[in-house]
DNA sequence: CTGAAAGCGCTAACAT
DNA sequence: ATGTTAGCGCTTTCAG
């Protein structure tokens, strides 16, 4: 391993010369610092990161805090990383996934040791354990996600207010004049998670300012308490003509839990979907849906933490604007569908 | 900052007694530990990583080498990440995803300063620039893949060879005695990429050993190409009853080019490919494939890498079986089938 | 403008 | 079973 010191003898000169050449904290005169570089090529010198006092020199990583908990969908989390790592080349950076499953002292200690430049921080809850600590560390941060008191952090997130109320404008704008939601496991609620609630409480303006009947359900992962909740809703509501679901795993059993309860989708029932595009596509029939933009939150959390390396002072928080992409399950109103039924 | 003398202080005893209480390298009486335990979480002591002598304390950081040139499909990398990095987890592990076009600064930077602890390398191939650094680095790394010289490395890959062989195999028990090969671009075979390369081997000796007639061909990635090689084929070789797939790219048009010089798949022509099960799968039809692990390589890879780091002596190869999951493309012969013509 | 030398927090010989 | 001490590679005084 080549040290300082081997420069420094090879150069002709202290180490601690070396150092202040590396580090620019002096002047060092012309020709000292050429036969320093030279040396340092030549010899094929590497900092070594457990010795730097205080972060001055960048490591070029970005510390990813994604906990692999327990029920961690690790595919939907690789969205993220996919997006992050494929930006954060485009800045000559490389990325660390910390997964520790609490992350207190993998932050501490990945910032301590000035292993990474900077934190990237999935997962984030209303009130999470983590902020406080984030604050007051010496390198900066990003939130995927939009905590309570987001004071003096950086936030990227979904609107998921205005993506629950689009939801709604869009299903309004068909004629429809009741509309059902389904939610996240109410577990998700009782946690803080927020994405879920803010969803739900677009929704539900939305459809108080568009004067359309709103009924919302929490649901749980398994297929019985779909099936359960759809009856719920058709048998309570009976004039009730559109659906939203914000609840991934209970997509993919929706249209037939719908069918189970005497509905046809699009025929009898709209639905609209929160959820990656992707898998919108892919259920049958097509459904719309407002995205989960996975790779844009994710390029964008890089770009401000970059931004926030290189000293400027990024927004505290992006909100990305929802956008609904139309497909089969909201047909246009035709004559022979369910009249529609003023609340 | 809390530092490890503080600790000492407070427990009254010495610096390096602290220490062994931490590292468990020398027994301590139950009593010394006890107060030092105490000590350590009264003060809220963080061990800084800042500062071990010689790499001998790990980084527990395992680096992974995937280099995203042009051209590279990241969501297929991302497979072998997430095998990884959830590997990586049960032992307490996290993951540097380096990413840097040309890995051979990278690397060295990242083994000098002591930021990983070993790497994990994608992409291998045949005569790699990367394997001589690789060697005379002080730490461990292994290669998914299979170069020429891989002594004194190790390697997982899938036995690609055996994985042709096995579809030639199926084959030819299901009585096809005239099989063709599509491989991957010709430029995949001038490059020194191995894989394609033993796939088509095995391929072949298979063949020959069944007494099978058997002809292979390299297809380009674009649509063009693969309906031009399906109809050389199907000219050239009226009386060839099966096909073996090797191409992802060229995969989701198979079925349609075949169609397109006159066979129906299965009913004139069985087809088998080498793919991730979940691509062969969401075919129409299903196609019978050998599959490609992506998981289970990332997985092998960590826990090969891991019990290099506690110092075990590995197997220098680990080649997975091939395994043939039987779909709608190879069906049993039926009566009106062509006849089966022995070369 | 440059060297010498004293640490930084921690580990591991070398002592007892 | 524990204390003493000499480094690890680097930064940063303190002296010229």
């Amino acid at each position: 391993m080549v040290t300082i010191a081997e420069v420094a003898r090879h150069a002709g000169v202290a180490p601690s010369t070396v150092s202040y050449v590396l580090t620019g904290k002096r002047s060092i005169s012309a020709d000292t610092k050429s036969r320093v570089r030279e040396s340092i090529r030549s010899l094929g010198y590497q900092p070594h990161v457990h010795t730097r006092g205080l972060g001055i020199t960048r490591t070029n990583v970005i510390g990813l805090v994604l906990p692999l908990r327990a029920g961690t969908y690790v595919p939907a989390v690789m969205r993220f990383v996919t997006a992050a790592v494929t930006t954060a080349r485009r800045y000559d950076m490389d990325l660390l996934l910390m997964t520790a499953d609490d992350g207190l002292p993998a932050l501490r200690r990945a910032a301590n040791s000035a292993l990474v430049d900077g934190f990237l921080v999935l997962d984030v809850e209303k009130e999470d354990a983590r902020l406080p600590l984030l604050r007051q560390l010496s390198i900066p941060s990003v939130l995927i996600g939009r905590p309570a008191a987001a004071r003096g952090l950086t936030c990227v997130d979904l609107d998921f207010e205005a993506a629950g109320a689009k939801c709604v404008e869009h299903l309004a704008d068909l004629g429809h004049r009741s509309i059902g939601f389904l939610g996240a496991p109410s577990a998700v609620y009782r946690r803080t998670t927020g994405f879920a609630h803010r969803a739900m409480t677009g929704f539900s303006a939305a459809a108080m300012r568009r004067g359309v009947a709103a009924t919302a359900l929490s649901v749980e992962e398994d297929h019985d308490s779909v099936l359960r909740a759809t009856e719920v809703l058709v048998r309570a509501h009976p004039s009730m003509t559109a659906l939203v679901v914000h609840n991934e795993a209970a997509l993919g059993g929706i249209t037939a839990c719908l069918r189970a309860a005497g509905r046809h989708v699009p025929g009898d029932i709209a639905v609209v979907a929160i959820c990656p595009d992707e898998l919108a596509e892919r259920m049958s029939p097509p459904l719309t849906s407002v995205r989960l933009p996975a790779e844009e939150l994710g390029r964008h959390a890089v770009e401000l933490l970059v931004a926030k390396l290189d000293g400027r002072q990024p927004p505290p928080l992006v909100l990305l604007p929802p956008k609904l992409s139309r497909r089969a399950s909201t047909p246009d109103p035709v004559d022979h569908a369910p009249a529609a039924v003023r609340q």
